[in-house]
DNA sequence: GTGATATGATATCAAAAAAGTATCATTATT
DNA sequence: AATAATGATACTTTTTTGATATCATATCAC
C-alpha cells in the first residue's frame, strides 16, 4: 500500500533541508545536497509556493523560505498538494462499476473513509517526521 | 487519493452477489448480472479462494461458495489480497531515497501509518459496505 | 471412461497514473 | 543590459493497474 507519494516525500525532504540551511534556499542548494532528480525537485518546490507552503523569489539570490512557521504544517496540507482529493460522496472509480449511480452508496462509504485517512494526516505534523 | 483498488472493489461486489444468491455462485452467473470484465472476475474470484475467503469448486454445478460465514470478514482482509502491505519497517519507496538506509526513521514511520490505515479498516466489516 | 463444464495457474497485453525531463517566459539583482 | 533565479507548462519514460488469453486440472453426467 502506498501511502504518501515520491512528490510528498520529495516535498518532506526539501522542507527539512530548507529548514536546517536557516529557513532559506535555492534549488541548486537543494539539489546539490539531495538526491532528488533536479527538474522535478523545482517542481516541486514550484507547487509548494503555489499552495503557500513557501515563498519564492526570482533573480539572483532567490529561491525559496517558508511563508509561515513550518512547526503547523500537517502531513494532510502536504499530501493534498500532491495527491488530490475527491469531493465529497464522489466515485473514486471512473463511473460504469455500479449499476445504478443515484441508488449506490458505496461511493458514499468510500469517500468517507478518505475522509478518515485525512482526519488522521491532519493529526500528523510533517516535523514531527522529520524527527 | 484512491483508497482500494478495483480489484477490491470488484471483489465487494462479488461477494455481495453470492451472498445474495444463496451462497453461491458460478462466474457466469455473477457474470451475467454485473459489469465486471468476465477473465479479470475470474481472476479476482480466483485470488478469493486462494486467500479462502471462498471455496471453489470444478466441473459441472461448480463455481464458489464462502468458506466462513461472510460476516465476520474486515476490508483489512479483503484490501491485503489485492494491495500487498509492506512488511513492517520497510521503506516504501524503491530505496535511493533516503541518504543513509540505516539511519532512515522515516520508513518506520511511513509503515506505521500503513499500520494505522490497516487497523481503521479491521474495523470496517464487509457487509456494511454492502447496506 | 469420455465428454462437457467448471476452476487453477500463469503469461501476456493495454491503459492509466506516477515519475522524471525539457523549454521558454518572467522577474529580480547588479 | 546581462545574469541568475523561479513560473508555467508540455512532453517522455517508467511503473502500476486493469484487462485478456490460454492451457492444465478437477468434477460430474452419462
Ligand atoms: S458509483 Fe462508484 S462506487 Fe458506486
Ligand atoms: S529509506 Fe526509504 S524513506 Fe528512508
Amino acid at each position: 500500500m502506498r501511502v504518501i507519494k515520491k512528490e510528498t516525500d520529495y516535498a518532506l525532504r526539501a522542507l527539512f533541508f530548507i529548514k536546517n540551511n536557516g529557513g532559506h534556499a535555492d534549488v541548486s542548494k537543494i539539489y546539490s545536497n539531495m538526491d532528488i532528480p533536479r527538474p522535478f525537485l523545482r517542481r516541486i518546490l514550484q507547487q509548494l509556493a503555489h499552495a503557500k507552503i513557501l515563498l519564492s523569489k526570482k533573480g539572483k539570490h532567490g529561491g525559496f523560505k517558508f511563508l509561515r512557521p513550518f512547526e503547523k504544517i500537517t502531513l494532510a496540507r502536504l499530501n493534498e498538494i500532491f495527491d488530490k482529493r475527491l469531493p465529497p460522496g464522489e466515485c473514486p472509480f471512473k463511473n460504469k462499476v455500479c449499476i445504478n449511480y443515484k441508488t449506490c452508496v458505496l461511493k458514499g462509504k468510500l469517500s468517507k473513509l478518505e475522509e478518515e485517512i485525512y482526519k488522521m494526516f491532519e493529526n500528523i505534523l510533517i516535523k514531527d517526521l522529520w524527527m
